[in-house]
DNA sequence: CGCCACTTACTAGTAAATTAATAGATGCAT
DNA sequence: ATGCATCTATTAATTTACTAGTAAGTGGCG
């Protein structure tokens, strides 16, 4: 017996469509189909049933304007971003975001920008956290 | 058409296998299959199939010994932690790995600890980083 | 009202992932 | 050498993901 599926984190296509739904807001099928790149070429009818499955997993709302369904993200992009992250944690770095963060920085993924910008982060996580 | 899969990602159970991996070094499908957990329940020929499922894909080798195969992973752990966290950044972080360190730091993911750890390696890196 | 373009709902087909059974091969003990 | 336990290889079945076609419904405009 297969183990049944939570639905908690994304496939490949409906992060696709969560992406542009969250940088879209609101939006029909016919919205998000044209937001998408030419040559991802993928029919009308795909798209809406896309939008269906991410409806009946709990990750979008629709709501009935005139004839068609306008649909909006329940899940933030935050949210999930968080919620994927610990996921990765979790199955590939022991459980530990540290060691996570130290494969980033020692592998060269980062600018010097973007490590100065940590730094800053750091030291205001670092000062601020009194609670 | 279905875009062909190009692999370079691990499913689910393969990572759980190639975890298994990394920490026995060379195994048999009877290593492997001792270190899981006794609620798994999977079948020896299962077991089996994965393994030459990820010989096949390039993920481990094999070699014989006397009548069963001796499987060593190919992908090593800390090339795959980086291939994923790159995946990760460029899918739901614009491709800004800061912005993924980010999320971790501010959502409390990280310890005190942890915190301070990544503040001196950060000093390292930003410090010898004369390259 | 009645047509028509467009939308949603349903259904189906293909591919990949996962699991395991069956069959065939082989090393080792006696 | 022979049999048995154990291994590998092949095949199949099930589930999920993805894509799209068909059918059925609906709103708006003449």
């Amino acid at each position: 017996m297969r183990k049944r599926k939570t639905h908690e984190l994304l496939t490949e296509v409906e992060l696709e469509f969560m992406t542009l739904l969250w940088e879209l807001g609101d939006a029909s099928v016919r919205d998000v189909l044209s937001k998408m790149d030419e040559d991802r070429n993928l029919a009308y009818t795909s798209a809406a049933t896309i939008l269906r499955i991410l409806e009946q997993k709990g990750f979008v709302s629709s709501k009935k304007d005139g004839k068609s369904l306008i649909y909006s993200a329940i899940l933030s992009k935050n949210e999930y971003q968080s919620r994927l992250l610990k996921d990765v944690s979790a199955k590939l770095f022991d459980n530990t975001p540290a060691a996570l963060v130290a494969t980033l920085v020692n592998d060269d993924h980062l600018t010097q920008d973007a490590l100065e910008e940590l730094r800053v982060l750091l030291g205001r996580k670092l000062g601020d956290d009194s609670g």
